[in-house]
DNA sequence: ATGCCTTACGTTATACGTAATTATT
DNA sequence: AATAATTACGTATAACGTAAGGCAT
C-alpha cells in the first residue's frame, strides 16, 4: 500500500534534484531515502527513475507521477488546514468591534452563555466590520452607528463617554466638564488601539499625542507622567487602574457614543440568548 | 504527520458504522483501529468522534473530514491506476486488426524493431478500428480497405487469399479453383475470430457452419471431421498445421484482400522503421 | 449474555541510521 | 578528493495482536 510519506519524499527528491539534497531537506539519511524510493516504485509496480551510475533521474513515469503526487499531497495538506479551520470556526465566536470598551462587558456574558466557545475579537472601522460580518469572518460585530438594514439583527449594548484624566493640580482639575477646544494645544498621552476614538486627534489639532503601543507600559507611563490623558466611564468601571487622576467629563456631543451589537438576521436565533441578556 | 492508512481506516469506520465491523473489513484488530483513530485525531489536532459509553460516533468535524478524506483517498487511488496505465501505454503497442492473419507477419517484425515493447492486438471492423485509432486506443491498425484520409499514414502490408480446405476424396478435390456458389450448400467447419472474413457466410447462404470457439479444439475438429473448411495462403504459411487436406483456391474476387497498416500521420516518425521494413 | 469500545502489555514489522562500497566528476 | 547512489547490517520506533476490563443493550 502506498503511503503519503513515500509521496512526500518522492516530491522532495523531484524538487531537490538529488537524493542527497532531498535527504537533507527531509532530515533523513540518504540510504533511507534511496530505499523508500525503491519501495515507492515497488508499491506502484512501475519504474520512476533512470538509475545512471552516479545520478538518479526521473523517467517519463516519474515526471507523470510527480504531477499526480503533488495533487495528492496538496489535497492532504488542505485537508489538515481545512479540518482545523472548520473545528476552530465551530468553537470560536469571532467578534469585530469598533472600540475596545464593548468587549469588556460582552466577553463575560458570552463566556457564560456559550461556555465551550472561545472568543476572538478584532478591531476595525464600522464599514469593514459590517462587510466582514456579511462574509462570515465575524459572527458578531459592535458598531457605534446603528446599521439600518433589514439583513442585520441589532441591539444597543451600552454607551461610553470619553473623559479627560487630569493630573492633580492641573489648571482644569476642578471643572465639571471640558470641551475638546478648551484642551486643544495641550500635549496628551494617548492609549493605543482605541478604534474609532482616534478622531479625537482631529478635534485637538494643536495638541501633540504621545502613544505607547503596549497597554501595560502605557499605564505605567500614565502613572509617571504629568501629561493629561483620556479615559472613559467604561474604562473606569471595567479596567481597574487607580491612577490618582481627576476625571473630567467632555462636554462635546461626540464624546458620548452608543454601541450596537449586530449579527446577521439569519443567525438571530443562535444569539437570541445573548441579545436578551443585554 | 498524517498518513494514508489512517485516512483509509477512518473512511472504513465511517462506511462501516462501528469499529468492530470496520476492523474486520480491514483485517485488523479492533484495538489497533481504536488507537489509530485516536492518532488521527491527534495528528489533525481536532476531535472527530463523540465517544459515547458504548458507541463511537462521528461529530461535526468527523463528518466534514470524511468528505475531505474520501477525496484524498480517491485521488491517491487514481494516482496508482493512472500511473500504471501510463506506464503500460508507454511500453505496449496496441494494434487493432480486421483479421488475424496480418498479425502473424507484423508481430515478429515489431518485436524486433521495438524489443522492449509488448504487443497487444484486438480485432474489430475497419470503421471502428479507425475511430479507435483516432482516440489513441490503438497506435496502429490494420484494415482491408485503404483509408484515403490525409490524417493517416498507411502502407500495404500483404495480401491474403482465402481457400477451401477439402478432405481427401472430396468431389472437388482435383479442382484448381472453386467459387463460393459452387460450394454453396455444403456444410462447413468455420474457425472462430475470423474478423471481416465472416462475410463468407453470406456468400454461401444454403450452407451451415460449425464453429468451435477455441482454436486448438477447432484444429482437432478439423483433423477428425470430414467436413470441408477454410484456410488461406497466409494461414498455410504462418500457422504450421499439416492437416492432410487439399487446398483449393477460391475464384471469387472477394476471396483475396489487401491489408493496410495505418497509423496517425502525426505518429509517422515513431513507426517509420516499421513502415520501411514492410 | 453479547456486542462495542478501551486500556495494558508484549511482539513484530519496518522505517531509520551508521558504516562500507562503488562509481563519477 | 569530493559528491552521489547503493548495499549490508544493526537498531528503534510504532503499528499490530492478544488479553483483560468496563459499560452498555
Amino acid at each position: 500500500m502506498i503511503e503519503l510519506y513515500e509521496l512526500r519524499q518522492f516530491a522532495a527528491f523531484v524538487e531537490a534534484g538529488t537524493l542527497s539534497e532531498a535527504a537533507e531537506a527531509l532530515h533523513l539519511s540518504q540510504p533511507a531515502l534511496s530505499r523508500n524510493m525503491k519501495k515507492l516504485e515497488d508499491d506502484l509496480g512501475i519504474t520512476l527513475f533512470e538509475r545512471k551510475k552516479n545520478k538518479l533521474e526521473l523517467n517519463e513515469n516519474g515526471q507523470y507521477v510527480y504531477e499526480l503526487a503533488r495533487k495528492v499531497l496538496d489535497e492532504a495538506d488542505s485537508l489538515i488546514v481545512r479540518a482545523r479551520d472548520y473545528d476552530r470556526k465551530n468553537r470560536t465566536i469571532s467578534i469585530g468591534v469598533c472600540a475596545p470598551a464593548p468587549v469588556w462587558r460582552l466577553a463575560p456574558i458570552i463566556s457564560n452563555l456559550f461556555p465551550h466557545m472561545t472568543i476572538q475579537t478584532e478591531q476595525d472601522e464600522d464599514r469593514r466590520l459590517l462587510a466582514d460580518l456579511d462574509s462570515d469572518i465575524y459572527q458578531l460585530v459592535v458598531t457605534h452607528e446603528k446599521p439600518d438594514d433589514r439583513k442585520y439583527c441589532c441591539k444597543e449594548c451600552g454607551k461610553e463617554s470619553l473623559m479627560f484624566a487630569l493630573p492633580k493640580g492641573h489648571k482644569y482639575s476642578r471643572r465639571k466638564a471640558l470641551s475638546f477646544s478648551e484642551m486643544n494645544g495641550e500635549n496628551m498621552l494617548l492609549m493605543p488601539d482605541i478604534g474609532f476614538w482616534g478622531f479625537v486627534k482631529d478635534r485637538m489639532p494643536d495638541s501633540r499625542f504621545l502613544t505607547q503601543s503596549d497597554r501595560v507600559s502605557f499605564n505605567e507611563l500614565v502613572q509617571a507622567s504629568s501629561l493629561p490623558s483620556f479615559t472613559s466611564d467604561l474604562a473606569e468601571k471595567y479596567t481597574d487602574v487607580p491612577d490618582g487622576r481627576i476625571k473630567v467629563a467632555i462636554s462635546d456631543e461626540e464624546a458620548t457614543v452608543t454601541y450596537y451589537l449586530v449579527c446577521k438576521e439569519g443567525r438571530r436565533r443562535e444569539y437570541l440568548s445573548l441579545f436578551k441578556a443585554l
